[in-house]
DNA sequence: TTTGTCACG
DNA sequence: ACGTACGTGACAAAC
């Protein structure tokens, strides 16, 4: 059957805008969103082949929707002006791909899509949307495909699987709004009926009208909620409702899709800098010559010229005559040469400005060097190539992933002593994706061709460069993340000494100990044979099998079985406190001893410190993770005497004091909260005597114990509900302690309050660096959602601050330990804590010098105090 | 691959 | 009405 694809025009930009990392023409043309749009157009056009496309938009116009409902969609947010702009330029190019646009006034998209799935009956429909309102209108010919995680995933529905996915029918989920409502259409729906209780209803009763048939059938609190709002539930029915007989003035024909693209298509992309679109000409019609004009504005990237490379010795010359590199080192071992020689450290003012000097420049690609590493090139010669490269302090090499280049290089006895650009933490810095991200993904959100990699890295390099200039992300790179990036190699490479023969005697006992409390729990479980690691066997036998009450059901179904729920009934069950101690012993085993175990090389474990991967500019330490070795109870604890220093030296251990608290103080300019820290008080006492009105010497230890725990709340983005779990009171309660400490301390309420109008406003939060952290949860339609973005939106640029100012301190520890030829070292950063391995008789002098640079990263408002402490062992250097 | 649990700041 | 403190990584089980 012929295929006729309907996308949603407006939620496509919007999703793709969202989804695309945002950049713009030379001119300052917001062009993300269009990209995104055209790049999932061009995808469905190829993987699909429809005969037949139209892309619907909504009209400004009020809809019929607006004359049944006046406060319709009237909590909606306007575009941000950034997308507004790029809505034009999208009409623009699909006009020119010949795609039917389709607006109708006092309709909206979806009724459009809708109606023209109706009206041609004969072809398979595939509607494309972000947006669920559409699943209404699936049917035998009518598919829709929802677009996930922006719009790379696409969720297909059909008249086959709706049921199976959705657990409704299509024509339910107008009821299903209708009874939910919608509050980012301001639908209003039945107060007091979520989406559980309305499945439950539809399921039953089928249908909004079915379900006041029998209103008398339904009992309680829901009978009533839904006799109050009949009406409200049937004006939301009928808005929900997509009106599926728009007149349209549209025939099939109109709509066919016609490859290839005029050239004309070919210049506008060229002038949008859409280059993997431009690159390939098999998509548009042939050029006449009279077309080809030299003016246009795109700069396609310069072709690649190979130079035939057939010996050694000619590549080293190559190689010798050149200062700066692009270096890939993954599956294609490429190395490029992209500009004359220091061309890159002369940039800031010269570059990126001409395509001409970009042009007469001396390009090589030695793409031979993909055959010769792979093929018959000796090892020592690979080795003699990097080492032209990378250790030749003259040259510049730009890369993605310094840090394990610099560890390739030790792999072969080299060490880099050339300065380098690391891609992938300028990317971290200018446009995080909320993950470590591959290259060649990166490379394709950017529009850059994969297939010389080293000079797409070269231009992305460029093109991040030129992103970053606007922001403070160029000096947070340049002064905290580029040289910290040495630093953590430094660490990495030296590593923590192990304890081997306590590992092993720790092992012994853990497994004895495993051994003789599993026989325990099953023993006490009677005949009942199951996995004590697996939680869902063990909820079942614990509650099912064994009844015991207050078992809680996850929303999977399942008991759940996590400590707090397993310590409130531990008093009464003995095989419940065997299992907590179970757990206790099997995750210290399994994580720290086998875990530590694995890791282990010549007696001491090397963690990978990774510099682009939180959302706040803390680090995170990996295999093995060194950053969550036990301290909060005493068994755990033992764990850290595995951690010791080396041979002769000891252990320098020196954590920042409530850095978090200290930058609040700050940042909020809080009098009362500057006064305390500045008079040297105990600040969980001074809080806890505020907060109940007490003097401070009658703080008892509850009182303070309370107190520290709203600190840590505020730090956290307050909220009643987390700080009562953790207190173990009612919300109510909690919400008191929170309202006195703002009373307490206004000038943080005020501060709290700014960031997050701040961020509402901009979509984003900064540290006092400026690191900056997006936060697009804000503008969710789910209340969760937004919650969530305004508690990160609170806490990132306390965190980010503290994670900023450790950065400073390390780097400015490295160098000093440096200049004065010290052999003591950094080996662990633990977010406010940092490590040192020094001989004994330096530990004094490096003792001082970390405290000194610690202290003196930042200049606050409020002293910034570090305590230091010394033993062979991580345990006692704590 | 995802989920639940638990270790840390 | 909803499910909740912020930020991580490892392990084991169950898909």
């Amino acid at each position: 059957m012929e295929k006729l694809i309907l996308i949603d025009g407006n939620s496509l930009l919007n999703r793709a805008y969202f989804a695309t990392p945002h950049f713009s023409t030379k001119e300052g043309l917001p062009t993300n969103g269009v990209f995104g749009f055209i790049k999932l157009f061009l995808k469905i056009l190829s993987d699909l082949h429809p005969e037949y496309a139209v892309v619907a938009f909504d009209l400004r116009a009020p809809t019929f929707r607006h004359k049944m409902y006046d406060k319709y969609k009237a909590t909606r947010k306007p575009m941000p002006e950034e997308l507004a702009v790029q809505m034009p330029v999208l009409k623009e190019c699909l006009s020119l791909m010949r795609v039917k646009i389709c607006e109708k006034e006092g309709y909206e998209a979806d009724d459009v899509i809708g109606s023209l799935s109706r009206k041609f009956p004969l072809v398979s429909s595939y509607i494309y949307t972000g947006d669920r309102d559409s699943y209404q209108l699936v049917n035998e010919h009518t598919s829709v495909c929802f677009t996930r995680k922006g719009v790379s995933d696409i969720l297909l529905l059909s008249n086959e699987n709706f049921q199976e996915e959705i657990g409704l029918c299509p024509p339910q989920i107008i009821d299903l709004k209708a009874l939910m409502g919608d509050s980012s259409d301001n639908i209003p729906g039945v107060p007091g009926i979520g989406e559980k209780m309305a499945k439950k209803l539809l399921t039953e009763y089928g249908d909004l009208q079915n379900i006041y048939a029998h209103l008398d059938e339904i009992g309680g609190a829901t009978h009533d909620k839904l006799e109050k709002n009949r009406a409200l539930a049937e004006m939301s029915s009928a808005l929900a409702t997509i009106d599926t007989e728009v007149p349209l003035d549209i025939a099939l024909e109109d709509c066919r899709v016609q490859t290839p693209f005029p050239a004309a298509l070919r210049r506008k992309f060229a002038s949008l800098e859409f280059r993997i679109f431009y690159a390939d000409e098999n998509l548009y019609e042939k050029e006449d010559a009279a077309a080809q004009d030299p003016t246009f504005s795109g700069q396609p990237l310069p072709p690649v010229e190979t130079r035939k490379v057939r010996s050694f010795a000619e590549i080293r010359d190559v190689l010798e005559s050149h200062r700066l590199f692009s270096v890939v080192w993954g599956e294609k071992k490429q190395i490029y040469l992209p500009r004359e020689s220091g061309a890159l450290k002369a940039e800031d003012g010269a570059r990126g400005q001409g395509k001409d000097d970009l042009k007469a420049e001396e390009e090589y690609e030695i793409a031979e060097m993909v055959d010769l590493f792979s093929g018959g090139v000796s090892a020592d010669d690979v080795r003699a190539i990097l080492q032209t490269i990378f250790c030749n302090e003259h040259n510049t090499v730009i890369l993605y992933g310094a840090k394990d280049m610099m560890h390739l290089l030790d792999g072969m006895g080299l060490f880099m002593t050339a300065d380098y650009e690391d891609v992938a933490l300028l990317k971290y810095l200018t446009d995080y994706a909320g993950r470590e991200e591959d290259l060649a993904f990166i490379l394709d959100a950017y529009g850059l061709p994969s297939e010389h990699l080293a000079r797409s890295l070269s231009v992305l390099y460029d093109r991040l460069r030129e992103k970053s200039a606007r922001s403070d992300a160029t000096a947070l790179y340049l002064s905290i993340e580029k040289p910290l990036c040495r630093v953590l190699y430094d660490m990495e490479k030296k590593g923590v000494c192990i304890d081997e023969a306590y590992l092993s005697r720790l092992g012994t006992e853990y497994a004895a100990r495993l051994e003789e409390v599993s026989r325990r729990i099953h023993d006490l479980a009677g005949d009942h044979d199951f996995n004590i690691n697996s939680a869902r066997q063990l909820g079942i036998v614990l509650f099912e099998k064994m009844g015991i009450q207050g078992g809680k059901k996850g929303r999977n179904g399942a008991y759940s079985s996590s400590v707090d729920i397993l310590e409130k009934l531990a008093p009464e069950h003995e095989i419940v406190r065997e299992i907590l101690e179970y757990r206790k012993i099997q995750k210290l085993n399994s994580t720290y001893v086998e875990g530590l175990k694995n890791c282990l090389r010549n007696g001491r474990v090397h963690t990978t410190y990774m510099q682009n991967i939180t959302a706040t500019g803390r680090l995170s330490s990996k295999n093995p993770n060194l950053q969550n070795i036990p301290i909060r109870t005493e068994e755990g604890r033992e764990i850290r005497k595995l951690f010791v220093a080396e041979e002769g030296n000891v252990l320098l251990d020196a954590d920042y004091s409530q850095i978090e608290l200290r930058l609040l103080a700050h940042m909020s300019g809080c009098h009362e909260l500057i006064d305390a820290y500045r008079a040297g008080k105990d600040i969980h006492r001074d809080t806890a005597a505020k907060v109940y009105g007490v003097r401070e010497e009658e703080v008892t230890p509850a009182m303070r114990r309370s107190a520290k725990a709203v600190n840590f709340g505020i730090i956290y983005g307050e909220s009643a509900f987390g700080l009562g779990q953790t207190l173990g009171i009612p919300s109510a309660r909690a919400a008191e302690f929170i309202q006195r400490y703002f009373e307490a301390y206004p000038a943080v309420r005020e501060y709290l309050n700014g960031t997050v109008a701040f961020a509402k406003e901009n979509g984003y939060v900064t540290t006092l660096f400026g690191r900056k952290r997006e936060i697009p949860e804000l503008r969710s339609p789910n209340y969760n959602v937004r919650q969530f973005g305004e508690r990160a939106a609170m806490n990132m640029p306390l965190q980010g601050s503290s994670a900023d100012i450790i950065k400073i301190a390390m780097i400015a520890v490295w160098k000093a330990l440096r200049e004065r030829g010290m052999r003591s070292r950094l080996i662990l950063q633990v977010h406010d804590e940092l490590v040192l391995d020094v001989p004994e008789e330096e530990a004094d002098e490096a003792a001082k010098l970390l405290k000194e640079c610690m202290e003196g990263a930042a200049k606050l408002s409020v002293p910034l105090t570090a305590d230091i402490s010394r033993g062979r062992s991580w345990f006692e250097a704590k």
